[in-house]
RNA sequence: UGGCCCAUGGUGUAACUGGCAACACGUCUGGUUUUGGUCCAGAAGAGUCUAGGUUCGAGCCCUAGUGGGCCAACCA
C-alpha cells in the first residue's frame, strides 16, 4: 500500500501535479544549462542536485547545455572544468548540448518571425534603445524603425548575419508591446552584431542570439518538459511563453519555466565577478583555493561529492530569501566523512614527554584500529617508544576537574597504548613548560586483556613517537569572511568582510603510516579533525588541508 | 511613487483538496565510549509578520497593511 514517501518539495509537487494531468512520465525531461563563464560553485551545485536529482527520482534524462550565446565571456576550458565537475559530483547527463548548436535553427525562426511582422531591425545605439524603453512607472516609446518594411529588415538581418554590419550599428528587436508592465516585454533585443571568435563556431557567425530568445526555444528543441530557474528569470516567464508561441507545433511537448529561490550560504561569495577580486587580489591562491566556494575548491578542501549531495537535499527548495549557515553544510561533510575517513594520530602543537620507566631505545608497534565504527576499515600497528609528543593544551599542571586530560599526579590512557601518569614538568627559563616526565603502568596496554586491572581513566590522548615522528605541513581554514552576508551590504563593500585569519599554516607530526596516503585521501586526526591531503605535497612532505573541525564541545573548558 | 514574488522556532524546509504546527541543523541534559568525537536517550525553543473577514474550525482561503526580494544589460 501507500509506503512512507518522504513529503515533497514544491517543485516536486509541480510535477506530481503534471503527472496527474496528462503528461506521461516518458515526457518527463530536465536541464541543467550553465554559462561557460566560469567555474561551478556551491550554488551552482544546488541547482545541479535538483535537476539531476529530478532525473534520478523520475527515472528522467537529464541534458547538460551550455549557454554559449556569449563568445566575448566563454571559453572551451570552463567547458571542459564544468563537466568534470559535475562528474565528479557523481551525475550521468543524458544530452550534450550546446546552445550554438542550435544557431540555424534559431537564425532561421527569426527569419520567420520578420516575415511575420513578429520582429524587426532596429538601427538606434542602445542608448536611445535603453532610453525609449521607459520605467516600471513610465511606457516606453516605440522605435522609429519598428514599422520599417519587413522586406528591409530581412535584408538588415541578413547583412548582420554576413558581417557587413559593424558591432552595435543595428539589433534584431521582437516586435511586442512597448506599454508593456514587463519591461522584459518592451521589444526586447534578440540578436547582437558581435565580431568575436566562439569557442565552438569559430567566426561562421557573426549575430548571436541573446538569452530570452535561446533558452526557451533551446528546451523546446530538447524537448525538456521543466526547465527550472532561480526566481531572478521569473519576469522572463512571460516573454519565455510568448518566443514559444511563435514556433510551438502542438504535437510538440511544450517546456515550462518554473523557478525557485537560490540557496545563499553564509559567510560566502558566490559571485564570479567578487569570486575573480578574491583571486586577483591574492586574498586567495586560485579558484581552487580550498577556502573558495567553487566545486573544485571544495574538493580540494576535502569535501566529499556525497556531503555535497547531501547537503542539497537536506536543504530542499522554496521561493524565499534565505541565508543557509554554513554549519549546515559542516555538518553533512562530517556525517560523511565520520564514516569513510580512518582515525589516525598527529599532534599539531606538540609537547615532549618522557616515559621515564619506559626501556631506553625499545619500540613497540602497536595495534590500532582504522575506523571504529567500520570493522572493514581493518587495523595498522603505530610505534611507540619512550619519547612521545602530546599536544601542548593536552597537560597542565593543575586543572579543575573537568579537565580530563593530563595534569601532575594526574592518568592518562594514550590511545592504543599504555596508562601513563605525570610526575613532573620540566620548564625553561620563562616558566614555560618544555617536556613532562610520566611513567607509564606495564600492565595497561590497549587490547592486551590486562587494561589497568579495571581501573578507569577520565580522558584519552593522542600522540606520536618522536624517533618515529612524519613532520607535516598542515593548513587550517577558518570562514573566509567574518560576516554571514558580506555581499549583503549596501554601504559596505564585500572585501571589507573578508577574514585575515582565514588561512594557517602549521608544522606537526603524525604517525608513519600516513606517509602512504595519496591526494584527496582523507583522514581523521584524533580529536582535531578530518584532514585531505593537498594536491601540493610531495613524496618528502605532506601537506593536509583541514576539510573541516570535529564538533567540538570541550573547547570553553580550556579557558 | 508601477507591476510581480515572498513572509512558519536561531537557521533551512514540511504540513496532500482548511482538522491539535513536523523534520534536519544548531543549543542544552543524561548514558555508552580507548579522546569530551561517534552512537543512544531526552529537553528547551514558533502558535505560523500585523489587523480584519469567511468558516464549526485558518499556517493554508479573502481584503488591507507592514517587512523583504525582483524588474529599466546589444549579460546569463
Amino acid at each position: 500500500m501507500a509506503e512512507e514517501t518522504a513529503p515533497l518539495n514544491f517543485i516536486e509537487h509541480i510535477i506530481e501535479d503534471d503527472l496527474k494531468e496528462g503528461y506521461a512520465k516518458s515526457d518527463l525531461r530536465f536541464r541543467f544549462p550553465p554559462e561557460p563563464n566560469g567555474y561551478l560553485h556551491i550554488g551552482h551545485a544546488s541547482a545541479i542536485c535538483l535537476n539531476f536529482g529530478l532525473g534520478l527520482r523520475y527515472g528522467a534524462p537529464v541534458n547538460l547545455r551550455f549557454d554559449d550565446t556569449n563568445p566575448a565571456k566563454e571559453e572551451q576550458q570552463f567547458v571542459d572544468a564544468i563537466k568534470r565537475d559535475i562528474e565528479w559530483l557523481g551525475f550521468t547527463w543524458d544530452q550534450e548540448c550546446f546552445a550554438s548548436d542550435y544557431f540555424q535553427q534559431l537564425y532561421d525562426w527569426a527569419v520567420e518571425l520578420i516575415k511575420n511582422d513578429k520582429a524587426y531591425v532596429d538601427s538606434q545605439s542602445s542608448i536611445a534603445i535603453a532610453e525609449q524603453k521607459g520605467t516600471p512607472n513610465e511606457p516606453g516609446v516605440e522605435s522609429p524603425f519598428r514599422n520599417r518594411p519587413i522586406a528591409e529588415s530581412l535584408s538588415l538581418f541578413e547583412q548582420m548575419k554576413n558581417g557587413a554590419v559593424g558591432e552595435g550599428e543595428h539589433v534584431l528587436r521582437a516586435k511586442i508591446d512597448m506599454t508593456s508592465g514587463n519591461l522584459l516585454m518592451r521589444d526586447p533585443v534578440m540578436y547582437r552584431v558581435l565580431h568575436k571568435a566562439h569557442h565552438r563556431t569559430g567566426t561562421d557567425w557573426k549575430i548571436f542570439p541573446m538569452y530570452d530568445w535561446t533558452h526557451g526555444e533551446s528546451d523546446y528543441l530538447e524537448q525538456v518538459s521543466h526547465s527550472f530557474c532561480t526566481l531572478e528569470f521569473l519576469p522572463h516567464r512571460e516573454l519565455y511563453d510568448w518566443f514559444l508561441d511563435q514556433v510551438y507545433d502542438p504535437s510538440k511537448m511544450r517546456p515550462k519555466q518554473r523557478e525557485f529561490a537560490r540557496r545563499n550560504l553564509s559567510h560566502t561569495v558566490v559571485s564570479k565577478r567578487k569570486l575573480a577580486k578574491l583571486v586577483e587580489d591574492g586574498v586567495v591562491t586560485g579558484w581552487d583555493d580550498p577556502r573558495m566556494p567553487t566545486i573544485s575548491g571544495l574538493r580540494r578542501r576535502g569535501y566529499t561529492p556525497d556531503s555535497i549531495r547531501n547537503f542539497a537535499d537536506s536543504v530542499g527548495v522554496g521561493k524565499r530569501e534565505n541565508l543557509i549557515d554554513v554549519s549546515h553544510l559542516e555538518f553533512n561533510v562530517r556525517e560523511d566523512l565520520n564514516k569513510k575517513a580512518d582515525r589516525v594520530m598527529a599532534v599539531l602543537d606538540p609537547l615532549k614527554v618522557v616515559i621515564t620507566n619506559y626501556p631506553e631505545g625499545k619500540e613497540e608497534w602497536l595495534e590500532a584500529e582504522n575506523n571504529p565504527g567500520d570493522d572493514s576499515a581493518g587495523n595498522r600497528e603505530v610505534p611507540f617508544s619512550k619519547e612521545i609528543y602530546i599536544e601542548k593544551d593536552d597537560f597542565k599542571e593543575e586543572a579543575n576537574r573537568k579537565f580530563f586530560r593530563l595534569k601532575l599526579d594526574g592518568e592518562v590512557r594514550l590511545k592504543n597504548a599504555y596508562i601513563i601518569k605525570a610526575e613532573k614538568a620540566i620548564k625553561d627559563e620563562n616558566g614555560e613548560v618544555v617536556e613532562v616526565h610520566c611513567t607509564y603502568d606495564t600492565d595497561s596496554k590497549s587490547g592486551s586483556g590486562t587494561e589497568a586491572s579495571l581501573r578507569k581513566v577520565k580522558g584519552t590522548l593522542h600522540w606520536v613517537s618522536v624517533s618515529h615522528a612524519l613532520p607535516i605541513e598542515v593548513r587550517l581554514y577558518d570562514r573566509l569572511f567574518t560576516d554571514p552576508a558580506p555581499d549583503a551590504h549596501k554601504d559596505k563593500d564585500f572585501m571589507e568582510f573578508v577574514n585575515p585569519d582565514s588561512l594557517q599554516t602549521i608544522t606537526g607530526y603524525a604517525e608513519p603510516s600516513l606517509k602512504s596516503l595519496k591526494t584527496e585521501d582523507t583522514v581523521q586526526f584524533q580529536r582535531l579533525g578530518y584532514f585531505t591531503v593537498d594536491r601540493d605535497s610531495t613524496s618528502s612532505n605532506k601537506v593536509f588541508n583541514r576539510t573541516v573541525a570535529l564538533r567540538d564541545s570541550w573547547a570553553k573548558i580550556d579557558s
